[in-house]
DNA sequence: ACTTATAAGTGTAATTTACACCTATGTGCA
DNA sequence: TGCACATAGGTGTAAATTACACTTATAAGT
């Protein structure tokens, strides 16, 4: 049994789901895995955590490993999705909408009359990416 | 200036948005402002935790606080927001589009047939907590 | 006086994340 | 040959965050 659940309130560790999608379609190696994660919209994923994850994943049976040496170049560890893993991402995306609903309200109450549900008429354009 | 900055890739703690929102339209003790939230969808906010966000959120200069002594009971501390506060909350708003997008790619990716604007067809249905 | 509800706060362990570093393989090249 | 470089996986650990339990204090009801 994996040992943590998906509990609701705020999203801790949503690399994980997000890994285990991407496993979903095709089995594939933690350096693939980033690159994927990169081009999804994940910012600069840490490397060390990236692995650490994946053996986690591996520990709490939601995915299993193999080495491939086939390949030239250093072993990669090829990752699959399991059972559990599926069941896991299913959980996952269904207890989201709790989250979800958090953060409609939160646009409610932050805007009441533009709603994001016409991101036509945003005012904050295309830069808005001013964080110092 | 505030020493954290709404960085982007997970919300860490999206209880800081929500109280600096509700702040927006009222100043509020930290007991009411847990009250509300919780009726806002935030479910069981750890208390002493939230005593100590507020607490982290004066030192950063984003609200204000002062004792209340008029009202019977214990003395209540009422929290303002600040102009900061109001810049941060508009940043936090701002730059959440970036984490928005992940969730859409996730849905996106996740089914891309019935997308989740129409959810009726949720197979997880309620009982899906069945975890160890 | 004692109990309960409200209000704010502290102590601290567990968890999570960020940053830096380490091992190892293969390729190019000088 | 020997060195730098890119790939691939991994560890160590301090900082940040969160969860859980506990403490202080005021007022109301009994």
């Amino acid at each position: 049994m994996n040992s943590k659940k998906p509990q609701m309130g705020a999203p801790k560790n949503i690399l994980v789901p997000i890994i285990l999608l991407h496993l979903r379609d095709i089995n594939a190696y933690g350096y693939e895995l980033m690159e994927k994660l990169t081009t999804f919209g994940v910012d600069s994923v840490d490397r060390g955590n990236f692995y650490r994850i994946l053996r986690q994943l591996e520990k709490d049976e939601l995915v299993t490993s193999e080495w491939n040496t086939e390949e030239n170049g250093p072993a990669k560890r090829i990752y699959a999705i399991t059972e559990e893993g599926l069941s896991y991402l299913d959980l996952w995306a269904g207890s989201f909408g709790e989250y979800q609903k958090l953060l409609t309200n939160f646009f409610k109450l932050y805007n009441p009359f533009l709603f994001p549900s016409t991101p036509a008429s945003k005012k904050t354009d295309e830069a808005d990416d001013t964080n110092d």
